[in-house]
RNA sequence: GGAGAGAUGGCCGAGUGGUCGAAGGCGCUCGCCUGCUAAGCGAGUGUGGGGUUAAAAGCCCCACCGAGGGUUCGAAUCCCUCUCUCUCCGCCA
């Protein structure tokens, strides 16, 4: 959410913004509502203000055993007409507050301008694309021919879209949550977090899933709860409502957790293998900062997230996403594309995202300045640490072998007893 | 799931319809005093919004005593619903 009064005085700011992310909102119904919320606003405040004074009048007669019949009378009637007035307001204000709601944020000066994915420019490449001596094998046939992946009792115990990991398979998986948490606490500093995976409406409006990406969530039936979609969610919550200290930013979190996705309208995209499931694990960065040092930080989280392949040796590139393609709460964003051979081409591994105040206006996040009056709004930043899943597919992909081994990077073996290979089983 | 108790400012805690944004204490900030980083004295010390302003400070006004609704001329105080915390019982990894 943007500041309304930044966004009253702005209002070209904002109209340059929505051209540039291609998006439709109606601004000059924004003008309009606001400006006949303060004419009812300060109408409604003189009404009180005179309903005050007289309220004090009336006890001091009251408390003096004189009548007060006649003030009694007039203060109905103000009181009636205030009453309505107030309605009237808060009919506005929350068409003003949906309205702000569906406002996404301004891009950052930095973000390359462009209508849709295909603009993204790519600002780095790391690494070389493993040469394979035979055509590569998407993970998927990786996975059940070493029986590590299985799909169809997934579908079975499940449903579409889910996947049991087993033997390795599932050790693979602990190991790198493992591995990329030691990491992110040891070296980089981060503190970890083990959230709730469940968490409520407040929250979700809080970091911008809600109320505009409703269809992508898991609702619990019959209780207020979501399954969360990314631990970004209840980890920018944890400081909902808080006011932090100036010396304690900034505050650097880590955290593990199944991240739970309707996928609602990519029916028919990655359908075969683990790509994209209504469930993944993911260790996610997540980092309160001062509005200065937020760009900073946000190429010390990318950094930090870039270590991980740098480390398992997986080829990837960095690509800044274009005005068309930000995410609806993000100034500025960086995707971290891993490289997929059997599909010849770079797929998202993490996102790594400066949101500025806009996540901190909504969940009310702020710090206090040494020696200033005022509180003033944190910046989050959220990005993957990376995604557990879509790292396993790298994995067996880039570190597949000829007679369908894949090598386990090295930095992996103390996590996995020390074995260097995942073979097929005898 | 059942029964009961509670939720007030950074913290503790008073306040059962009118002069309460809220006593008192603690903490914190500034000042005074004191021949030691103590004690004492004085003042200040919440958040959000609107107005005034080029802007800020300041000033004026409004709202906020867990949240939302209601009664009333008037609610921290009365009524209803919800949330959370605590105690006991039941169930349970």
């Amino acid at each position: 959410m943007l500041d309304i009064r930044f966004v009253r005085k702005n209002i070209d700011v904002i109209k340059e913004a929505l051209e540039k992310r291609r998006a439709d909102i109606d601004v000059d119904l924004f003008l309009r509502l606001d400006a006949q919320r303060r004419k009812i606003l300060s109408e409604l405040e003189q009404l009180n203000a005179q309903r005050n004074k007289l309220n004090t009048e009336i006890s001091h007669l009251k408390r003096h055993g004189e009548d007060a019949t006649g003030l009694i009378q007039t203060l109905k009637e103000i009181s009636v007409k205030a009453k309505s007035l107030d309605e009237t307001l808060s009919q506005i204000q929350s068409q003003i507050q949906d309205w702000l709601m569906q406002l996404p944020n301004i891009p950052h000066a930095s973000v390359p301008v462009g209508k849709d994915e295909s603009e993204n420019v790519v600002v780095k490449m790391w690494g070389e694309k493993p040469a394979f001596s035979f055509p590569p094998k998407p993970h998927w046939e990786i996975g059940e021919f070493l029986k590590i992946l299985d799909f169809k009792r997934a579908a079975k115990i499940t449903g579409s879209r889910f996947v049991v990991y087993r033997g390795l398979g599932a050790a693979l998986e602990r190991a790198l949550i493992n591995f990329m948490l030691d990491l992110h606490v040891k070296r980089h500093g981060y503190t970890e977090i083990f959230p709730p995976f469940v968490v409520n409406e407040e929250s979700l409006f809080g970091t911008a899933q809600l109320p505009k990406f409703k269809e992508d969530l898991f609702k619990i039936e019959g209780e207020k709860y979501y399954l969360i979609p990314t631990a970004e969610v209840p980890v920018t919550n944890l400081h909902r409502d808080e006011v932090l200290k100036e010396e304690d930013l900034p505050l650097k979190y880590v955290a593990y957790s199944a991240c739970f996705r309707a996928e609602a309208g990519s029916y028919g995209r990655d359908v075969r293998g683990i790509i994209r499931q209504h469930q993944f694990n993911k260790v996610e960065l997540v980092k309160f900062t001062t509005p200065e040092s937020s760009y900073e930080e946000l190429e010390g989280l990318l950094a930090d997230a870039e270590e991980v392949l740098q480390m398992l040796g997986l080829p990837y590139r960095v690509v800044t996403l274009c005005t068309g393609d930000l995410g609806f709460g993000a100034a500025k964003t960086y995707d971290i594309e891993v490289w997929v051979p059997s599909q010849e081409t770079y797929r998202e591994i993490s996102s790594c995202s400066n949101y500025e105040a806009f996540q901190a206006r909504r969940a009310n996040i702020r710090f206090r300045r040494k020696g200033a009056k005022k509180n003033e709004l944190v910046h989050t930043l959220n990005g993957s640490g990376l995604a557990i899943g879509r790292t396993v597919v790298a994995i067996l992909e880039n570190y597949q072998q000829k007679d369908g081994s894949v090598i386990i990077p090295e930095v992996l073996r103390p996590y996995l007893g020390g074995i260097e290979k995942i073979e097929a089983a005898a």
